[in-house]
DNA sequence: GAATAGATTGTCT
DNA sequence: GACAATCTATTCT
C-alpha cells in the first residue's frame, strides 16, 4: 500500500442512511465489512476501509455491555436509536467504537475491530506513534485491532453518541465483500460470557493484514446461518 | 509461534 | 475493590 494522497471525492460512496444501520445486528456487521469509515477532524481527514468486526446483541447476549438488560450511563448510546456511535475507554488506555445498530431499546451493536488505511496515512501514523514507541508502523498495523483503529483515527469518547448520518466520522457505501472473501470466529476477548463467547460473532476479511487476533480459528461464512442463535 | 505480564483508569458491585 | 469488547514487549518453546 502506498502513501499517495488520495482525493477525498473518491474514499467511497455516499453516506449510509439511517434505515441501513436499522437492520438485524448480524446483518450489519457482515455488511460492514468492505465500508469506508472516514473522520473529518480539525486535524485532517482519515480513512479507511472496515476489515474486521464483531455483534453484540444486547440483554441476551452475555458478552454485551447490555447484558441482562443493563442500562448505565456509559452504555447509553446503545439503548438509542440506530447510526451513532457508542464509544468506551477500556483497561484503563485504549477506546473501542461500536455502531449503534436495530431501534430504540433494542440495545445492540457491532464493535470495529479492523481497518485498512485508505486516507491520511501520515495523520494516521502520527496519532499511533505518539503513544506506541514503535519507530516503524506498517500500513496495515495502524487500525489492526480496536484501540488502534480509534486511536488512528481520532476517535475517543468526545464522539460517543455521534450522528454517523450526519457528523464528522461518516460510513460511506463501497461494494460488499464477496461471500468467498469472509470469514467468521469466535469473538475475542470476552471468555468471561461463559457459553456466549464461543458464539461465531466476529467476521473478518481473509488474507488481510489488518485483522486483528486469530486468523486461523476460522469458518467460511455461511450466510443461512446468519441469524442463527 | 505461544504464553505471559505489565501498563493504567473508568465503571460497576 | 475487582475487573475490563486491549496492546506491547518479553520470555519462553
Amino acid at each position: 500500500m502506498t502513501r499517495h494522497a488520495v482525493p477525498l471525492h473518491a474514499l467511497g460512496g455516499p453516506i449510509l442512511p439511517r434505515a441501513w444501520f436499522a437492520r438485524p445486528t448480524l446483518r450489519v456487521a457482515r455488511t460492514l465489512l468492505g465500508k469506508i469509515l472516514v473522520h473529518r477532524s480539525s486535524e485532517g481527514v482519515t480513512a479507511g476501509r472496515i476489515v474486521e468486526v464483531e455483534a453484540y446483541r444486547g440483554p441476551d447476549d452475555r458478552a454485551a455491555h447490555t447484558a441482562g438488560g443493563r442500562r448505565t450511563a456509559r452504555n447509553e448510546v446503545m439503548w438509542g436509536q440506530a447510526g451513532h456511535l457508542y464509544v468506551y475507554f477500556t483497561y484503563g488506555m485504549h477506546h473501542c467504537c461500536n455502531v449503534v445498530t436495530l431501534g430504540e431499546d433494542y440495545p445492540e451493536a457491532v464493535l470495529l475491530r479492523g481497518l485498512e488505511p485508505i486516507a491520511g496515512l501520515p495523520l494516521m501514523t502520527r496519532r499511533r506513534t505518539h503513544r506506541s514507541r514503535r519507530s516503524t508502523l506498517t500500513d496495515a498495523q495502524l487500525g489492526r485491532g480496536p484501540g488502534n483503529l480509534c486511536r488512528a483515527m481520532g476517535i475517543d469518547r468526545a464522539l460517543n453518541g455521534a450522528d454517523l448520518t450526519t457528523g464528522r466520522v461518516q460510513l460511506l457505501d463501497a461494494p460488499p465483500v464477496p461471500t468467498r472473501d469472509v470469514r467468521r470466529s469466535a469473538r475475542i476477548g470476552v471468555a468471561y460470557a461463559g457459553a456466549d463467547a464461543a458464539l461465531p460473532w466476529r467476521f473478518f476479511v481473509r488474507d488481510t493484514p489488518a485483522v486483528s487476533g486469530p486468523r486461523r480459528i476460522t469458518r467460511p461464512e455461511q450466510t443461512t446461518r446468519t441469524h442463527a442463535r
